[in-house]
DNA sequence: TTTGTTTTTATGATATATCATATAATTTTG
DNA sequence: CAAAATTATATGATATATCATAAAAACAAA
């Protein structure tokens, strides 16, 4: 029954696909997680953006965005510097290391998100993400009450079915 | 082009999905995360299914399982004691206290699904799980040394792209 | 039966996700 | 300008994911 369920393909292919994107990275023998690639590129790509506005563009957010940072930094993949404009933000910056890497992995991402997608022409990747849009849209409206069959309790004795 | 971002399409709206259904089991006053859920519901209906049994129904690894196991007993949703036939296991059963949250949550489940489908007809449906079904297939495969552009390194100096 | 392999669960280490909060700096208000 | 609100980053707590490995039990092979 819970097979059926198109929810379980989703996640069932976008995890085999972040082990798939991984593996390929892994295998080239580089260093890196898809994640920490993902941000770094947005860092390469507008060095000027702070943490929140990267975790937007990665769907991430804001604390991830700073652990993964601090990991970049670590890896000496990009350094940081007290920026002259506002001092609440640090300037990020691709070091060599960091621009070198690009340079390797960028067509590897491109090669396996090729391979992902073997078989597929422009009008079923075009359908999938329509569909995938409207999910979204649905998924943005918030709970409401007239959907709730089971109100929280009262704070008085469960009901029949409470937990 | 639409190829370089149906990935990010893929994450978002799985993500965007994911906070959907917790917001709904939350709202609903209900203090247990989707992916305990998951868990729970398979070890009522398949009690029998050991760590790595389970993990193959909800795709994940038999290591988050054990801890997500751990968090039900925990939480009295859940019973283990050592299982006579096969002394490594532990059999699992519901309380009652898993049992009345199983009877909440379900439909509050049943409805966020289908709030997320909403405008969706049978064939999107079927469509979208066709083209997930082809880039799940494709990504069973391991790299291969001729997709590689840049080799591991040979245990030496890192190249020049290396770090 | 003894030895070696496989299976099952548990757990350590690290990475990420989420929520909440702390701290410092900036901006807005009065 | 001073107080209040907002913004940017850091971090604690908890949950999950992944990889590796340990420990115990079961199983297979000799």
């Amino acid at each position: 029954m819970l097979n059926e369920v198109i929810f379980y393909s989703l996640e069932k292919t976008i995890k085999r696909y972040r082990q798939f994107a991984q593996a390929h990275i892994t295998h080239a023998g580089i260093d890196i997680t898809i994640d920490q690639w993902l941000v770094l590129n947005v860092i390469r790509e507008a060095p000027e953006l702070g943490q929140v506005e990267i975790g937007e563009r990665v769907f991430k957010d804001q604390a991830s965005v700073a652990r993964i940072i601090e990991l970049l930094v670590k890896k000496k993949l990009i350094v940081r510097e007290p920026s002259a404009s506002d001092r609440r933000k640090l300037d990020m910056q691709l070091t060599e290391a960091g621009r070198e890497l690009m340079n390797v992995v960028t067509p590897i991402v491109q090669n396996y998100r090729r391979l992902a997608l073997a078989g597929l022409n422009e009008t079923d990747v075009d359908q999938l993400k329509s569909i995938l849009d409207i999910i979204f849209t649905n998924c943005l409206s918030t709970p409401h009450k007239h959907e709730t069959i089971h109100k929280p309790k009262p704070a008085g004795q469960p009901d029949a079915a409470g937990g």
